[in-house]
DNA sequence: TATTGTTATACTCTATAACTATA
DNA sequence: TATAGTTATAGAGTATAACAATA
């Protein structure tokens, strides 16, 4: 499984592509910080933008062990961006909402970072925009929800 | 700062660079985990591939604090990846650099995240790959060294 | 028994502040 | 004095394993 030349400009596009990840992780890991959010709590907040989900969802959605959501969850409700409520279908469900605090803040991150890659995107020459577009939307599928989805999948 | 219409594609892109971004975070993650490192780790390898940096030049191509460094290495150390020399020009510098072993792992988890990204750029239609490559490196400008940029600078 | 969530524990990553050694 | 690096400390984030409560 090694050569396999089919296309010459791979190399450079996997690189780039690499590279361009960082830019934009760096963007939202650095306006994320601005807001005293480190990046899973900002990924946190953009899952309750609209949805109030068990525990074990968000889990799935973030990646991460049920232990690690408990932990990410009691720090963002000390904080008083998210809160804990019991379903009353099953007492064995935990279900969280963001608070309008945790709302309000969610949004002004998810604008400034749209800002500042917008910024980023000026760079880009026009004719090669829709372009770029499509080859990303070709890898990671369309769009579901409004805003900024904050996950690989 | 709010409305700004100037293109109207830019939110879709916006959106899908961070998409993208995660996705390709994603492999980066996933392959070095396998492999037992952090992406932390997996940076740290990528920059001694071709340097023998002192520490404080690590500290700023990773963008970390210095003291963050030290217990980088330490464990990179403790694992066999690393090594630390004192300067012979100037005894407050030390030194890092690769062992054999830590070359040889660091070229293993970049051969697989290649060709896990090369996988996923195959979705991309062939013509719009070329725009791709121009579009991400009018971002994040031209390569440097050669193999995976594991950085956003 | 199976599932949901938490707790206990341990490790990595990170920063700030204070320190040591060298220049 | 200034710089390079480390140490001490603290907190976030993560996982595994064991547990309690509920189904």
């Amino acid at each position: 499984m090694a050569a396999k030349p089919e296309s010459a400009g791979t190399p450079e596009l996997v690189d780039s592509l690499v590279q361009l990840s960082f830019a934009v992780q760096d963007v939202l890991a650095r306006v994320s910080a601005a807001y005293d959010l480190s990046l899973t709590q900002l990924r946190l907040l953009g899952i309750l933008r609209d949805r109030t989900p068990p525990m074990t969802a968000i889990a799935e959605h973030l990646g991460l062990d049920r232990s690690s959501v408990t932990g990410l969850v009691d720090r963002a409700e000390r904080r008083g961006l998210v809160s804990r409520a019991t379903s009353t279908q099953d007492a064995r469900v935990t279900i969280v909402s963001a608070t309008p605090r945790g709302l309000d803040v969610g949004r002004q991150v998810t604008a400034t970072v749209t800002a500042e890659i917008e910024t980023l995107v000026e760079r880009v020459p026009a004719r090669d925009r829709d372009g770029m577009v499509r080859a990303a939307m070709s890898v990671v599928g369309p769009r579901i929800g409004p805003g900024l989805a904050t996950t690989g999948r």
